[in-house]
DNA sequence: TTGTAGGCGTTATCAC
DNA sequence: GTGATAACGCCTACAA
């Protein structure tokens, strides 16, 4: 039973058309007459053919139907982030009706790690690319990626400036919180930042620190707008138990001890909330918290946060739109989103 | 400048030699002169050649270097469960040695709504493809799948016989955690499953209930191995939230209070705790939670959960390996996971 | 409405 | 180490 699979010109000798005609009646691009669709269906039946192969088909067309989502860092804690997963709903629906579905793919590993054999933006049969943020390595791969006229989108990043950009005033956003807790009299802040790199180290940060990630960057720099000499600690990862970790660390001296936290992500903020409860700290009475994102955060009611509301699944859906225009050969634009600043519980006046 | 983008015969006459050797030159099948290799890359580099078409690579191969996961439900909620991701990540683990990356997909939708241009396992070119549990629906397109020889694995769901499985032994798993909470004494008992179907809809069980998710069923039935007459309430999701939306349900009676509760995962038993907090019980001096997963439930802390740890990410390596045996032809086999009990603090001996 | 022709860009095979 | 040849399986003009 090695033998060669029935191809399309098979079903057409064994119906008696042309293979023209045959593949007619599968892609339905143009009319078929009802008595030769039903030989040719009936003759593929017979055969065990059960449409075009995909692969032939991607060649013919020159579209593979597939649309590279590219993270940096492993795949399943890119998912960690709830805005992440908004965001891959967004381009799920948006590049759906492209005919479209998206291949993961991470960053290149450097150099020194073992280079496997696993796809990569190069060679994969990609019709479109996403990028999730631009590190240095992945933006000199891009440069192939681009040559060959694949669109590039990049959501939060800046990969260049040929590639159209979604992103989210994310300092302007940040200086708006740090706005609500100097109008509430705050004035000893401390920041709590996303992860600096991917050793997510947990510590303060230094002034001679270089932050590669933009919207680390813009966020600190947003709170840094109103609160210049605020400290700001990193945490390991933009979660509760990171923010735990990290709030421990800054609330820890009850002499330095700040009355507000800026945090960079609702889930750093319902951590930090956490360890204010450890330490028997009353939020927003004796600490306020802001977060940033606007996501549900799962397990913190009856807390809500005040924090900075993004519009992640439209991200993700203006990111497939900007693909298809870009496959369409429209001019692409880039996008800037705004947040929305959202009052909840966790700030208030400062208690003299 | 519609001008074509070069091929690999282009750059072959550029520099001089057969289009076979250039395209040698890229894929270092076969030892190529240092000379050669210069001249050709050099043309290459001149013509703006940045590599074979993966496409048309593929037609060639046979192999698109593309594995399906397909997906019960939006995207982005099946990463709302840390098993998932897991579970993804020794996936990509597994699939990368085979220069292949993954495509999402999602359950076809059934006949009535939009049935969008959307990719589908038989329309999109991949080399194989693992389901992640298998509804109904999915089970008739799978038939075209396997007409085309394509290898397909099923995690945590039935396809049918030719499709190999991996799973959990979620039935005798989940009995030993009530076993664990008989020996403790406990007689009220309550279990709260996960979400019955799509419309989620957050209940007790009925007699009447035909429960179609194998996981729900075969845990349900491990618990009432034990607890014959134990009632059952399907939460609205496997997420803290809807956790403590059961637990308040569960608990709400005093009259009627179980002294424990076996949870289907972790995040519903951590929203359980919740619950039970919330009502002044204490765990697990008044009220025992069972968790099933042994996945690290961010924010949970001080609490461990007495549960059943399953190995996730091996699940999900497994399948890869499966698909590489299958795409070597050899003979695939089914694999039976079991989870390994785990006591956290969570449970205590009933008081009587 | 159906058939003919040609090529999409690559690579495996085999001979040289 | 290099080159000629022949598919891979399909689809789209265009002609009939």
């Amino acid at each position: 039973m090695t033998t060669r699979r029935a191809t399309i010109s098979d079903v057409a000798r064994a119906a008696g058309v042309a293979p023209s005609t045959a593949s007619v009646v599968f892609s339905g691009k143009t009319p078929v007459s009802q008595a030769t669709r039903s030989k040719v269906l009936a003759a593929a039946e017979e055969l065990g053919y059960t449409g075009p192969d995909p692969r032939a088909a991607s060649l013919r067309r020159g579209r593979s139907g597939i649309v590279a989502v590219v993270f940096e860092g492993p795949l399943g804690s890119a998912f960690l982030d709830p805005v992440q997963r908004l965001m891959m709903d967004g381009l799920t629906e948006a590049v759906a009706p492209l005919g479209a579905g998206l291949l993961l793919l991470h960053d290149p590993v450097e150099a020194g790690e073992a280079s496997s054999e696993a796809p990569t933006l190069t060679t994969a049969p990609i019709d479109a690319a996403v990028l999730i943020g631009c590190s240095p390595v992945l933006r000199s791969s891009l440069e192939a990626v681009q040559a060959r006229g694949i669109p590039v989108v990049v959501i939060e990043g800046d990969a260049g400036e040929g590639v159209p950009r979604i992103a989210l005033d994310n300092r302007e956003a940040q200086r708006r919180a740090a706005e609500h807790l100097q109008g509430l009299g705050h004035e000893r802040v401390v920041i709590v930042t996303l992860a600096l790199d991917k050793r997510r180290e947990s510590r303060w940060l230094r002034g001679s620190d270089d932050i590669t990630v933009d919207v680390t960057r813009d966020r600190l720099a947003g709170a840094r707008d109103v609160y210049p000499d605020a400290p700001a600690f990193a945490a390991s990862s933009s979660t509760i138990d990171g923010g735990t970790a990290a709030g421990r660390a800054v609330l820890a001296d009850p002499a330095t001890r700040p009355t507000a936290v800026i945090a960079q992500s609702d889930l750093l903020a319902a951590g930090i909330i956490r360890a204010a409860e450890e330490l028997g700290l009353r939020v927003p009475e004796d600490l306020s918290v802001t977060g940033f994102d606007g996501i549900p955060v799962d397990g913190l009611a009856p807390y809500e946060l005040t924090t900075l509301v993004q519009a992640a699944t439209a991200k993700g859906r203006a990111a497939g739109a900007v693909i298809a225009a870009m496959l369409d050969e429209r001019e692409p634009t880039s996008l800037m989103f705004t947040c929305e600043f959202r009052l909840g519980n966790t700030t208030a006046a400062v208690t003299t």
